[in-house]
DNA sequence: GCGGTGGTTTTTATCATTAAAGACACCATG
DNA sequence: CATGGTGTCTTTAATGATAAAAACCACCGC
């Protein structure tokens, strides 16, 4: 088999369904009316109707097209739920990288990833690909992958790029005008920092999300793609590690807390500088946190 | 065939030369040492010593290989010099994208274009996926690629991040010790300013590479990886743009000039705010210069 | 014992196959 | 005659198969 035939096993099981609902010899809608509903082409649909009319369900062809008897549930098609999707083969590879830190320098093997995360190795080779530009990943010369690693050096060039382009965040915010939606949303996030400080003996978990929260409000305002793409990764990694570190979390978090209230303090002041200030201490506190956390992972 | 037999090919051709400075009779050293001599695998190496062997020119096997016949310029194999590499294909597509301006939002068809660059589609699939992230294509839901263009407001965001980052090389700039190499790379690319100011009638054309070199200098204080990466894409795409916009070329050129010149200057006085000033209103004048270059294009 | 060789296994890049999508032309029916 | 439906065919991209290349291991001869 070349391709899966999911789409004509999903459509089949539809028509189906459709077909429980009618009474034998009534007659069906068009092909391209049937297409248009289940959402595929009209090969599909053809397919379809051809294997119900060798089952013994439809009766004629063309036009002329009726139903002989109503489906029993055996003649559903099973389809297989294999193949996980872009998205979670992304978060299973990153968790694969940053939890069982996987030395630097690895070569990685196609087939054998491929297998552990239930994707076609063609699929993977792709995702390999458009990992390339993170800098995590690197092409060897005569095929084959290898993983550069997520070294601290990495960390630090992650950080100061991310301290680059929140700074710069920060000072399109201040030059926001008054009835911008971006300062009610940090009037609103506000509160949930001082909510969250309230209640933070029993839910210092409840942070990262925040923090994650927090740093995309900032970076919201500067409508740019590429800062946007690299956004995600950012936030990927630093969200990842915040699982991890687990030593002095309340601390870190009540403070972190603090910390950011009082760039939101700056930011409604429109002081610009003060802001810079304060979002530079907080970063600064970020990397060291991420630091400590990869050096404690390391030696575990 | 699965794989291409270049290597092998290579191999072999290889071998017959160096047999050809060797008498008839004389052994061969050992297949390790030969897959050394060549950097390819003892595999390769013994595909070529059968090949020999069954062609008459060597002798014997295992330990006991001799030279039986000096080979004759017929018995190298021909090699095809198809498919380009990946910086080749890189120049290519975007020469292709940015020259035809592909209209936004075309769906891209991977058997089509990997004939006309000449590379297999899996690489050019491969391709694909890299430039995901500059966000020039997209995947579309069901396979396929859509081209999303290299629109007015990519060139606009473009810019703007190339600013952010400029900005802050700059301003890593001015905190360099004074021994610092880049200093004299400074002093250096400055003379050559001048030196091309002295002869910019004649030579105003070469600009565009002095220009891309001034920018690599700047943002070269920055040891940072993904700004290296970011880096590349956006010298690229300038650099193209330069081989277009014809209109005032000469005289772009020269202001263009004096204004590195004043970056420079403000640099050398460790005047940050001065040279942000300074290489703002350069970057102003280049995205200024990007935009009207593509209105100008997309009327031709 | 040591270097070399033959055989075997693993892995990756390419090829051939096939499902899906779309295009086109013809046919039936009002 | 017009409109909507169907049959056929072409094009395209995902997948399984496969061969080349590299790595591994055990044995042999010196």
């Amino acid at each position: 088999m070349a391709r899966t035939d999911t789409r004509f096993r999903q459509s089949h099981n539809a028509m189906l369904d459709m077909l429980s609902g009618m009474a034998p010899g009534a007659g069906l809608p068009s092909e391209v009316q049937l297409a248009a509903q289940f959402g595929v082409s009209r090969t599909v649909i053809r397919a379809v109707v051809q294997k119900l009319g060798a089952d013994g369900i439809l009766q004629g062809s063309g036009r002329g097209k009726r139903l002989l008897r109503v489906p029993k549930p055996k003649d559903h098609l099973p389809l297989r739920e294999d193949y996980i999707g872009r998205d979670e083969l992304e978060a299973r590879f990153l968790d694969w990288v940053l939890r069982f830190d996987v030395p630097a320098g690895t070569a990685l093997n196609i087939t054998q990833l491929a297998r552990q995360f239930m994707v076609p190795p063609h699929a993977l080779q792709e995702f390999l690909a458009s990992l390339g530009q993170s800098g995590l990943i690197e092409r060897r010369p005569r095929g084959g992958w290898r993983l550069l690693g997520f070294t601290a050096d990495y960390a630090v060039e992650l950080s100061e790029f991310r301290q680059v382009l929140e700074l710069n965040a920060i000072r399109v915010f201040t030059t926001l005008p008054d009835d911008h939606p971006a300062w009610a949303a940090l009037a609103s996030i506000r509160e949930e920092h001082l909510d969250l400080l309230q209640r933070i003996e029993q839910d210092f978990h409840d942070f990262s999300r925040l923090d994650g929260r927090f740093h995309a409000l900032l970076n919201s305002v500067v409508r740019n793609r590429f800062v946007a793409e690299f956004q995600k990764v950012i936030s990927l990694i630093f969200h990842y590690h915040y699982q991890w570190d687990k030593t002095m979390e309340r601390f870190r978090n009540e403070a972190a807390i603090r910390e950011h209230l009082t760039i939101i303090a700056a930011l409604q002041a429109r002081d610009t500088g003060e802001a810079k200030a304060r979002a530079r201490a907080h970063l600064a506190t970020s990397k060291e946190t991420l630091l400590t956390s990869m050096r404690g992972h390391q030696l575990a």
